[in-house]
DNA sequence: CAACTTTCGAGAGCACCGCTCTTGACACAT
DNA sequence: ATGTGTCAAGAGCGGTGCTCTCGAAAGTTG
């Protein structure tokens, strides 16, 4: 697998740096990063670093996708754990592992879903791919259930015309058969999941509001459990 | 009102401070916000800034309750404009009142409600109250409702021993009237708001997924108005 | 009015940052 | 053995936060 020892160097070099710039984001943040303060704990100086990473926004892309490998790594892991025929759980197993990872990795978890780096636009060839994971899994859920014949079609006024041709666009993406009142409301449920767990990682509950964080975002699961069209126990 | 004329010129300089340190904020977000321009669109060298503001942390707990401040105003004069006994209505007026001013203003939204920024600590004493403005306008209108006889509870397992506490808790600490139930809903749904909120300001749906994006959060608003368990249409 | 005190801006300086350019050494392929 | 390409090193530019000292101006007091 390896050519040229060249080449072989050059990816461990690459590695190298990828780590540290992992321990160095997560230990203090985006801001923080620095390519000066990689090249040291490499043990070279700060020029070299540039022969790998052309700036640091490429290291920051560089994590980026790192990260949004590792949380869709442990969404799906999470996810097929679950009997495959418990969506219900599933969802719940998709939103355990989206807040264990943001409250185990905050500064990556501020990286992907926090406020976007001033200056720095990810480029969307290279992001998009790994960053569409999660959201996925989540309407592979939804489509799987709605195969199964497991889930509620939510109820309510038909959708503007403009919202009902992105949805239409997004159905034929994917090649989804749920209907896009399904797709509307999953979407939905991916935003209020993040914007629970995005309460918690950034600390807008305050220090001392909750004692059990996670009492309150079972609760938040069971409502969006609910709201997903997902019946709780269908036994 | 005016002092001697030194605390005068202070506060005039105090203010040119925070409102040129808002504009570079708005302009160039948090990370790129440095005392140095600030002092050079001030007219002066930058030691001299250093007069005024301790830091560079100092002046970030200046603009952070400013944009809570000015945000806490939005909501609250939007709330305000709405029939006093239409519950639901308000709780839209709210919703599309921090949207529109997350929109307006994303650098600022962002540092309010996306990463914290490395290294820096909001001090509590400084900024919860401002900071509370918006979840306490929330929790005011379902109290009010719940007042009114006009909310529905949500049905649901009784909550968790932990929880349950710290809801009595804040149930005693702003003399609410509202059973926890209705808290803990609220308190969901205020997380949900900002997460659909954020997700459109931070761009997380993609430059071009949804061309309509009032519509969707208008979809957003509408769920999240069942789940308060405020009738839509009480007539 | 004169003397004293307080306040403030200016400037220099420290250590850090991203990034560029040049130089010299080394490993590799021919 | 002779090129060729790759690499680290170092100097340097302009930027940052922050500290210190110094002199001038303003306000206060006798």
């Amino acid at each position: 697998m390896a050519g040229t020892p060249r080449e072989r160097a050059r990816e461990q070099t690459m590695g190298d740096i990828v780590r540290i710039g992992r321990s160095h984001l997560a230990s203090q943040g985006a801001a923080a990063l620095s390519l000066r303060a990689v090249a040291r704990d490499l043990g070279v100086v700060s020029s070299a670093v540039y022969r790998y990473v052309k700036s640091r926004d490429e290291l920051l892309t560089l994590l980026v996708v790192d990260a949004y490998g590792e949380l869709g790594d442990a969404v799906d892991q999470a996810v097929a754990a679950v009997p495959a025929d418990d969506f219900a759980e599933q969802f719940r197993a998709l939103g355990r592992a989206v807040r264990g990872w943001g409250l185990r990795e905050p500064a990556r978890y501020a990286l992907l879903f926090g406020s976007p780096v001033p200056g720095y636009q990810a480029p969307a060839e290279r992001t998009t791919g790994p960053g569409t994971r999660v959201v996925l899994a989540l309407v592979a859920i939804a489509e799987r259930a709605w195969q199964a014949d497991s889930l509620v079609l939510p109820v309510g006024r038909p959708e503007p015309e403009g919202l009902a041709r992105d949805l239409e666009a997004i159905r034929g993406e994917f090649g989804l058969k749920a209907p896009a009142a399904v797709v509307s409301r999953w979407v939905q449920l991916w935003a209020s999941l993040f914007g629970a767990v995005s309460f918690e990682v950034f600390g807008q509950y305050g220090p001392d509001t909750f004692s059990r964080p996670e009492e309150l975002f079972e609760g938040q699961l069971q409502v969006l459990v609910e709201l997903a069209g997902l019946a709780p126990n269908r036994s």
